[in-house]
DNA sequence: GTGCTTTCGCTACGGGTCGTAGCGTAATGC
DNA sequence: GCATTACGCTACGACCCGTAGCGAAAGCAC
């Protein structure tokens, strides 16, 4: 998942090892210099490793980041607070809170901004990190449904464009509140999105 | 507004259509090659000016794409068309159609990636784009209020949270749409969006 | 008109990064 | 041992950056 270019089965295999190193250089490095001057060169020099190395494994600086940034967002989870409100609230603030590290604003919305011509790249980031999360979402809504506290769909479609709107709408107001009103999404502000989120979710079903 | 380096007020002055016709050249730049190829050296020659005079007026590619994306936002207009619903709908469907030109894409996401570590970027930004925009916002929910479709604020503070909230999520949902999950926030997309997020807002004021 | 000031187009420059090629060496499978 | 691949290192041409310096042009004050 990490590699872009896989590794081959015969001969010397790679230093497991130096993934790792790269991908925390990078992070480390957009966090002192940023995306825009972030240099592969220096990430290599950072991870212990020849520049060719890295060049072997990632196609470029977009792939790089992307992995490099995916990985911060597997530790979200969903919390069991006891209601769906509660464990929205728990999620949109462990999002906000990924989303405040410097690491992540800067590289996350530059590769956003770089797919925006590149087919691939957009791909990848829906695959390693999109759909990744939606389990967030999935697994939230199921355990409301048992709670009485959403309504059933009615089919699937329905479900997965439910699914697909939700995440638009919280991924999109944290980040919109974050990187570009650049205002902290506290537990005050979550507090208030989440009231309208939900409210509007159970009178509007489907 | 435009140029952030100011002219002075003595001696041969600048040539005004060279401002209009660099924006314009970044923005066929930004359609042809995108953000991260895009050079100065490039724009000066589409626009027909000298790299130098470049320089004079913009201090850097940020600057000169912050301004040359923000021209397409005021395109944005409130149709009236008779309920808020409707009003919502209309002015998501101009902003995803402005979001849907390769110019806006790239250029957008890009200068607010860069945002991320220059404070002077990021207030341009939210001058020129974000808060110059919120007249919609605005203008939309007074005439919502006139109709009785939607609650008054309790104060002033109330009221412009809960302005910046709505700015979030209609802002955030779109882009992450367009951008993040690359689908096409079209009408039906919209229709569902806007049921979701009025009844939030009428279930609960504030 | 005559100066003063600033803009403009042009050329040239050092500095930095890119992505690749080439080499000798190290590590694994057969 | 042999083939194959990864690794570290060096070097390279290509490109873009941002600035300096120049002569010419276009306004303003007088």
């Amino acid at each position: 998942m990490q590699s872009r270019i896989p590794a081959s089965r015969t001969g010397r295999p790679r230093d497991a090892a130096a993934d790792a190193a790269i991908l925390a250089a990078t992070r480390q490095a957009l966090i002192e210099v940023g995306w825009s001057k972030l240099t592969l060169g220096d990430v290599a020099v950072r991870a212990g490793v020849a520049k060719t190395t890295l060049y072997r494994r990632w196609a470029g600086k977009n792939e790089l980041v992307v992995d490099a940034v995916a990985e911060l967002f597997d530790a979200l989870r969903l919390p069991d607070r006891g209601s769906l409100a509660a464990d929205i609230e728990g999620v949109v603030l462990q999002f906000a809170a990924i989303l405040a590290r410097p690491e992540a604003r800067s590289g996350l919305m530059a590769v956003v901004a770089e797919a925006t011509r590149d087919e691939a790249l957009r791909e990848r980031i829906r695959a390693s990190i999109v759909e990744r999360q939606k389990r967030l979402v999935l697994a939230g809504r199921a355990r409301a449904q048992e709670r009485g506290e959403l309504p059933p769909e009615r089919d699937a479609g329905e479900a997965a464009r439910s699914v697909d709107l939700i995440f638009d709408m919280v991924a999109g107001a944290v980040v919109h509140r974050t990187l570009v009103s650049a205002e902290p999404a506290d537990e005050e502000w979550v507090h208030g999105f989440t009231r309208v989120l939900l409210s509007g979710l159970a009178a509007a079903p489907g």
